[in-house]
DNA sequence: GTGTGTATGTCGTCA
DNA sequence: TGACGACGTACACAC
């Protein structure tokens, strides 16, 4: 099996599981690692099966997949040797996703329990608007304003992130001095030495724990 | 199906094609969208089949799959309503897959070809250590010494990076001055922009002709 | 469509 | 094991 499109990747010969979606996209899993397969094409794709070149024929090969991307030359060759098992379905559309817990629950969260800054602080509003992308949440702070960067896990980006918002911030001389603060579920300890090296301030979070107070909150109305 | 982990998740019911692996983990796939599956457990894991709960059964459900994760409590639930096909292989070990055309190949090509930032570019090394990760190329140029940040494609990020070794390295009386190079096979005009007003260099590399010396090169001996 | 930020990212590497 | 960067990242959303 071979891969050409972004990187060039070959496979060798092993049993493995061929999933084709509706989408013309195709699966090539092993028995083992993660959701990710060993080997795929994107959708949309066309599929095509075909006749294996004379000596790949006599190597045991009874059949050619070829799958081409659409957008791309993205291609991917498939050999077969021995189906061991073939079934096909209509499965039809889906219905979506529903996810809860994400950077934007986290956000509302902390927008509405914006004391975790510190005491003396008021929300002004989330998502920010700047030239350079939104700011998470902005806050009148006890000295000045606070512009603050939101993550799952802290990593080195976010700060370099938060710092490119506070060198334009801070020249609104509507908005100066604006503070940072880098919050975060989990703050890797580079983020933080950096982070803490340019004066902003780091907040760890507990989902559980603002999930509780807004489940408490909400009984209360 | 529920899955309740990092975060929460929910998926109504459908047909679907569900992936149980050697190792436990557990593939929930549709018949579109890419590689990844709607919802999923990765290994280690440990499946068990159960009853439903009364109000599923009279709801239709025969089974349900409880998925539960090895290190974490990570949950996934699936109630079944229907089993359209079922079906179980062996498929042993897997030899790994081989990829070529990754940015260990991009460095290794542009040390043997250094020329490629200039007349008068001689390698110092590869992965110049320094605290706060290592340098891709370190090389010395006609006005001392260069840096090269090197990316598959050139994002902001990388100018970032490279931003912060060239700070470093400037420290050191032993290497100053150090200017930065922050070559890629594809550069983002924001990302080349940012390198730019920085008084960092862009080289735009094209990786089949790098190749194709290289194996012209290999021909010589 | 392109650019930007998030992700249950996943995956390798290296201390 | 944990931090860190690359990835054929994929994916959603704003402009």
């Amino acid at each position: 099996m071979t891969y050409t499109g972004r990187l060039t990747a070959h496979l060798a010969q092993a049993t493995r599981l061929l999933m084709v979606k509706a989408d013309g996209s195709v699966l090539v899993h092993s028995d083992g690692g993660s959701y990710k397969p060993l080997n795929w094409m994107s959708p949309p794709a066309t599929m095509r099966v075909g006749e294996p070149e004379p000596d790949e024929a006599s190597a045991g090969v009874t059949e050619v997949w070829t799958v081409q991307a659409t957008k791309s030359d993205d291609t991917l060759r498939i050999a077969i040797f021995t189906l061991h098992h073939d079934s096909a379905h209509e499965l039809g559309t889906d219905p979506g996703l529903v996810k809860d817990g994400v950077e934007s629950d986290l956000q509302r969260l902390l927008a509405e329990q914006i004391e975790r800054l510190g005491d003396g602080h008021a929300l002004i509003r989330r998502e920010h608007p700047t030239p350079i992308g939104p700011v998470d949440i902005l806050a009148r702070g006890p000295a000045g304003h606070v512009a603050v960067e939101l993550k799952r896990r802290g990593d080195i980006d976010g700060v370099e992130q938060l710092t490119r918002y506070l060198d334009l911030l801070n020249r609104d001389p509507l908005l100066a001095p604006v503070e940072g603060v880098f919050a975060a579920q989990q703050i890797k300890p580079q983020a933080r030495t950096l982070a803490e090296d340019r004066g902003i301030r780091c907040v760890v979070l507990d989902y559980d724990e603002m999930r509780g107070l807004d489940d408490a909150d909400s009984r209360l109305f």
